[in-house]
DNA sequence: ACATAACAAGACCGATCGGTCTTTAAATCC
DNA sequence: GGATTTAAAGACCGATCGGTCTTGTTATGT
């Protein structure tokens, strides 16, 4: 019975990287074969269509991402580590096993904006999540009185998310230390603007 | 003698477009021939393969968005007007015709980053090219006083680049004020960081 | 041990892909 | 205005696309 669960696992998290690489329409079935040692009856009898397969790759993805931020963060005790650990956790995304494209959900975004609605939405969806998780631990700063009070939640995680994205999405064909730039200015950011003096 | 350059710009600007909204393996020669009231032997006429489309594609839509800044910035005196400028033409780079999909130069980087080397290496020189160009704004304003002098040109002219980049990309899929708060956040960061007080 | 169900193989399918080539139509040149 | 070049049409090509279905194999439950 497990040996269908890790044939589908398989097929997905293979499918996760290739699609996190080459996107949806530049990754075909023969290459899912070719990354999963499966020939098409093998992938066929646990999805019914490629779209499934990346779907299904897409939530694997991002719950792969969610994991490296709750992992690092559970260590941290004040909201202002926790702030802290997302930069760095996001620096880091592309460097982590299986997640070489970058990250999955502006990958996505750029992908399926105009082409495919269902992983479109599941890229929203995946920003909207990430969104809040950053705006929650704002509010938990300025409720423990780390933060000020002015801190604005919705600037504050959107300016994390569309700052480290752009510049992951630069270090992809440019130099890669315009992750660094992203690291030092939102730290300042913060530091100076939402940090209690 | 005329007919055929105009059926070629008409090629390359159609294609543009449909490259820079549903990337480039997403968009096929069907799609070309329909977008071009053209059949087969209508386009490749005028290129040898869709590589060459896509490459002469590329070219023309940098080109188009390096013209949206300097006209805009040819009415600007001060080095000040002319970042301020840069910011704005750029938030609202993707509602100008033709540039739907966003900015051409970061969606063809997720697109061809890993798996058209020459695609990707025009998006390494495009960004090269934006990031020069902003430099270039940041040095006559230190030279003219107006900018402080420890003002890192690189710093700069990327965190425009990747905060903006990045906000265009998630308004592809999720809320457009992430524009604003990208606009908000680099003319705050300016003021306080670049322009002397 | 045997029946049953789950799983994977791989032959097969029509559609579409990018690309070629011949033919026709329309400018251009002399 | 007749010859020649140039542009566009569209039939045609093999390869590959995503997807189906039958067949063989391998676990599993009794």
């Amino acid at each position: 019975m497990s040996r269908g669960l890790d044939t589908r696992e398989k097929i997905i998290s293979k499918s996760a990287e290739l699609f996190n690489v080459h996107g949806y329409h530049g990754c075909s079935l023969s290459d899912i074969m070719e990354a999963t040692n499966l020939k098409k009856g093998g992938i066929y009898n646990h999805f019914k269509n490629k779209d499934e397969i990346a779907l299904a790759a897409f939530d694997y993805s991002f719950k792969k991402v969610l994991r490296q931020f709750r992992k690092r963060l559970d260590h941290d005790k004040t909201p202002t580590e926790k702030l802290n650990s997302i930069i760095e956790v996001y620096a880091k995304l592309a460097s982590i096993p299986g997640m070489e494209g970058g990250c999955p959900i502006f990958n996505t975004a750029v992908d399926a904006a105009n082409s495919h609605p269902l992983l479109k939405q599941k890229a929203n969806e995946a920003i909207n999540s990430l969104k809040k998780y950053i705006e929650i631990k704002v509010q938990e700063g300025i409720a423990s009185g780390e933060f000020r009070k002015d801190a604005d939640q919705n600037d504050i995680a959107t300016l994390m998310i569309i700052t480290l994205e752009g510049a992951i999405i630069m270090s992809r064909v440019n130099d890669k230390s315009c992750i660094d730039v992203a690291v030092k200015s939102l730290k300042r950011y913060l530091k100076e603007r939402i940090y209690k003096k």
